[in-house]
DNA sequence: TCCCTAACTGTAAGCGGTTACATTATGAGG
DNA sequence: CCTCATAATGTAACCGCTTACAGTTAGGGA
């Protein structure tokens, strides 16, 4: 059986509540008492208790996050930034991730259980109303990244801006026929958003609503996946005439598209323009211009205000909203060259 | 307050011992009894608290990892696989990523707590004495990833012969100058292990010991990170001659290495062959060939063996050695065209 | 010398569950 | 009708730590 602080209380001949004085508090504890306890408590090697710990103090010092998929660029991203926030707060990571999506509600609950963690922090979670009955019951302090809700506190990009950005990018940059590669239906909040902003873009110029030049992806193996731009952009390339710039809602789609026009002997951005969104870390691998959102910043700023809200959760409730940034690269052939 | 099981034992007019059983068991509660008690718990809302309930079991259901990087493509392959494993074994995944390379220890130890995890996953840890220690002295299951120790169930794969098979395929292509791209120093054991399947490949054909056409990259960020293969590159093709082929210690140097010669003008695979290490996701993105590690069959191996030792604690200790295997991509220019 | 305060330390009651063991009720067998 | 195994439930200890509160001791001031 390892040491418990009775041992060390033996030991040290002391009660119990003086080995946990000595062993948390800065409090009131006569030198060589200490010292007695705390040499007790090395020879026996002694290591707390963390589930009695978690118990007595009501208090866990771990954050939850529920992630759709782990093994995805885009949260790879935010959760680096959690673990670079959480880090020196000496919080640890307990991380969810569904191993089916339907499975999210189940994970969402479990993260949110009493005494599990000590906040939640949802990635992408469409907050159906069931889901946020079991948070609200919980009553744990809950943060949305890539999501919004009035109630709770959000962290997201303004995707309708994001379209608009990238489709005027491309309009200014001469091109002609815009297409746009969106998820597959049903079609995610942030997919519609940056379809919607592709599509207020090109009416505000008086193109005729463009909507043959939309091309949808699949939901597998998920919504933004690689594999539905491929295959749409293999029907976006055998229209005729085929677009001469494409706007796709994720990078991993653009990447996706990007494969499909070189198996198809199509040049990027020579004969197709190209621009994605997210801005993961590959993308600079591959040169994709993007639509940037800052997934680090995500992550970190979740942290910080779930960590707030965890030391006094009656403060507001608020959102913040990022401006996604337009970063050229090479697919979108608008490269100035200048410095 | 949320409702405890005193308040649904109260409620129900049963002990509380009832209600567990209730909660818990199979075991005999007369159906009407326990139609009431969950009747109760139903209108309380009631959840169990979790550290109570690790506390009384001894046990928690979670499973702690030790990752020195998040954020990295690498282990993101790993902890894929990890949580594909653990999915359907209902256990929890407490991810301990260290801020600093320094924090190791600290978050070894950390995962390592009592209490906090019923057994740990150590991807890629160097096990020094001091960590060997605590593992030992918190006598938790243990289960080593990317690194071997005689004492320690252990992951790995067959560096060296990775090393070797690179370097012949490469020189059965007919290469004739083969440069080698590894890391900085401290260079850690696989890629001492890389590097000297690729010596001795080379020694074997009679070559001469070709240690100037060794690039060595840095630590920073990282020791098989893509700037050290970018500076490593970039001196290998400064020499005169140039090798006419780099088998890289890692595919994200080999990246870096891609992104180095195009820089410089020099084609892939034309004027010089690539080959990389581990077969992370992005090497199937821009065509890199390489040696393929099963990075997710590692992850959930690991689990697998970990998890049966948590049960059997006494089980006996083995080590589990994968054979690299080639895979060519564009970037060796060695591809037959054959279907 | 006595009282009071400050500085330590100890006692014991939680935290919210689980579970060994004791107790009670029930019905079958004699 | 009594005995006893069996099923159902209750009692209370325990998991390992924290902490409110009480108690002890020593020294300073009146």
């Amino acid at each position: 059986m390892p040491p418990t602080i009775y041992d060390i209380a033996d030991h040290a001949d002391v009660s119990t509540a003086t080995v946990s004085r000595v062993l948390n508090d800065e409090s009131k504890v006569a030198p060589d008492t200490r010292d007695r306890v705390m040499k007790a408590a090395q020879s026996l090697g002694y290591q707390p208790h963390a589930s009695a710990q978690n118990l007595a103090r009501n208090r866990t010092d771990t954050i939850a996050v529920v992630v759709p998929l782990l093994a995805n660029y885009f949260y790879m991203g935010v959760l680096r930034g959690i673990q670079n926030a959480l880090a020196p707060k000496s919080y640890d990571l307990l991380v969810h991730a569904p191993s089916h999506p339907d499975a999210v509600e189940e994970q969402v609950r479990r993260a949110a259980q009493r005494g599990r963690s000590d906040g939640v922090l949802l990635l992408s979670a469409p907050l159906r109303e069931d889901i946020a009955n079991s948070l609200d019951e919980s009553s744990q302090p809950v943060v949305l990244v890539d999501t919004r809700h009035p109630d709770y506190e959000s962290i997201y990009v303004d995707n309708r801006r994001g379209g608009y950005k990238a489709t005027c990018h491309l309009l200014e940059a001469g091109y002609q026929r815009i297409g746009h590669i969106t998820s597959g239906t049903p079609e995610p909040d942030p997919a519609a958003e940056r379809r919607r902003g592709y599509e207020e873009a090109l009416e505000e110029v008086g193109h005729p609503r463009a909507s043959s030049l939309i091309a949808r992806g699949s939901q597998e193996p998920f919504a933004f996946a690689k594999d539905g731009g491929y295959t749409a952009m293999k029907r976006l390339l055998q229209r005729d005439p085929p677009p001469d710039a494409v706007f796709a809602a994720s990078d991993m789609q653009a990447i996706g598209a990007l494969q499909a026009a070189s198996e198809l002997g199509v040049r990027v951005p020579e004969e197709v323009a190209l621009l994605g969104f997210d801005d993961i870390n590959v993308s600079a691998h591959v040169g994709l211009s993007t639509l940037r959102q800052p997934l680090r910043d995500y992550g970190e700023l979740a942290v910080d205000k779930l960590t707030a809200r965890i030391q006094e959760p009656d403060r507001p409730v608020s959102s913040t909203v990022f401006n996604p940034e337009l970063v050229v690269r090479d697919t979108c052939g608008t490269q100035t060259g200048e410095t």
